[in-house]
DNA sequence: CAAGATTAAAGTGTCGACAATCGACGATTA
DNA sequence: TAATCGTCGATTGTCGACACTTTAATCTTG
């Protein structure tokens, strides 16, 4: 492609796979809340902001519905998924299911390499706690219990992972803060790091229960709150590059 | 206002989605093997013969690669993934901790209706091992476990379910017939089912695991026969059958 | 005769175009 | 006034085209 009407400064879309980095760009622009739940997702619109046609466009479009991002309706186009609690469940009870299979993996597979790495991150939890970053703060979350699905060395469960943690920091973007006390996120991790040193899959699930189980009834909690002001608002301006103006 | 509801009672399922239907037909080629392990997808030879363009193969290669069925190398298209011991290993790990979580669910959520269906089910996997056809004897297997993730109503984890299947059939497709005594299949289910009703979380995994670790080491034990000894000449994965130059 | 260089064929990645369709808006009518 | 209908712009679904890359086939050349 000719990369004429690209300005500085944006992401690049030089080099191949353009469709998997048009597929990234929307799904930030959709865990950053950029392009909220219920609106649309104009072919054309990201196309020319993005200076390509509308075919990779289209793709990236598909592989974004398939992971459950998206909707499409035919006909209409594709939409944000909408968060409605029956989602929130789902994808949680789905998450509670593999994250425990996978922690007890990882304890299997656990190499004091890897339990360095686990160990650091919870360092970095505590560092990022100072910093009163929220969305930080969940990416760091994010990569805590990623690194357990790496560990756990099967790269099928690592992709569904990935799937459903876009879609959970779409809706923790959405919702703000998660927890009040940002410490009290390192805190809990550490007696599930503990579990898996330890290598006792009971005392593994059970820790796994309390701490995905707390965050699904917070998630939920709040995204019952949340859900009268949760319109279908469609914003028509610059929705793809961050420009400070987060819409809702 | 409220918009106007469509006429209802009528099929509503648009039958004009091209895409999805592409990727159906492909789907089915892989899945009965006429499109072999590593062969490649040749989008203008799937258009051609389909009377499409290449948008909306591309579109459907595109789920299909997200799915698992297809693999996509930059420049050189789409291949039919191939079979390694190691992605067998994968799904198979995969399946069976979400089926034990399925299983459980669908104790918990157990109606006497839904009990029927299971057992129904099972009298025809019974009239099926009369018939001396695999190919409907694993399909009539896959609608078993489907049954029992519909149960548990968790509508992302039946679409993971449907796509792990979907490769599982590929598989077993390959292989040709899984076991030796096909009343073998439908007399294993019985215990599960057993469990299932009895609701007993401990009674209902032990099953599960009994049941699909069985079937995983039979099939990875048919795919390590059939996988070719000297699979030095080609690529440092073994594949499952050579790679052969098929367009539908 | 084998190995490398050269050329031709096949196939992918992307684009712009066009008809079909949807949704909003205003005109028409009861 | 409120509901219905028709028109029109906006958007999708699909197509054919073209440049570039990979693959194969053919031709040297030691």
């Amino acid at each position: 492609m000719r990369p004429m009407s690209l300005p500085v400064g944006l992401p690049a879309l030089a080099d191949s796979d353009l469709v998997g980095q048009i597929a990234r760009i929307l799904m930030q622009a959709i865990v950053q809340g950029r392009l909220p739940p219920g609106s649309k997702v104009v072919e054309a619109g990201v196309a020319r902001e993005l200076g390509v046609s509308r075919a990779p466009v289209r793709e990236a479009a598909r592989l974004l519905e398939k992971q459950g991002l998206l909707v499409a309706s035919p006909r209409r186009g594709f939409f944000v998924r909408k968060l409605e609690i029956r989602n929130i469940d789902e994808i949680y009870d789905l998450r509670l299911c593999i994250e425990r299979h996978a922690s007890v993996l990882a304890a299997k597979r656990l190499s004091p390499g890897s339990r360095d790495m686990l160990r650091r991150q919870i360092d970095v939890l505590h560092r990022t706690a100072d910093l009163d970053d929220p969305a930080r703060q969940v990416e760091e979350d994010y990569r805590f219990h990623r690194l357990i699905f790496e560990i756990a060395d099967n790269r099928r469960l690592l992709r569904l992972f990935d799937d459903l943690a876009a879609e959970l920091r779409m809706v923790i973007g959405l919702i703000g803060r998660l927890y009040d006390d940002p410490h009290e996120i390192a805190r809990t991790h550490e007696p599930l790091l503990a579990a898996i040193e330890a290598g006792h899959p009971e005392r593994i699930t059970a820790h796994v229960d309390y701490h995905i189980g707390h965050a699904w009834r917070e998630v939920g909690r709040l995204v019952r709150e949340l859900t009268p002001p949760l319109g279908n608002a469609t914003e028509p301006n610059s929705i793809l590059f961050p420009t400070n103006g987060a819409s809702v």
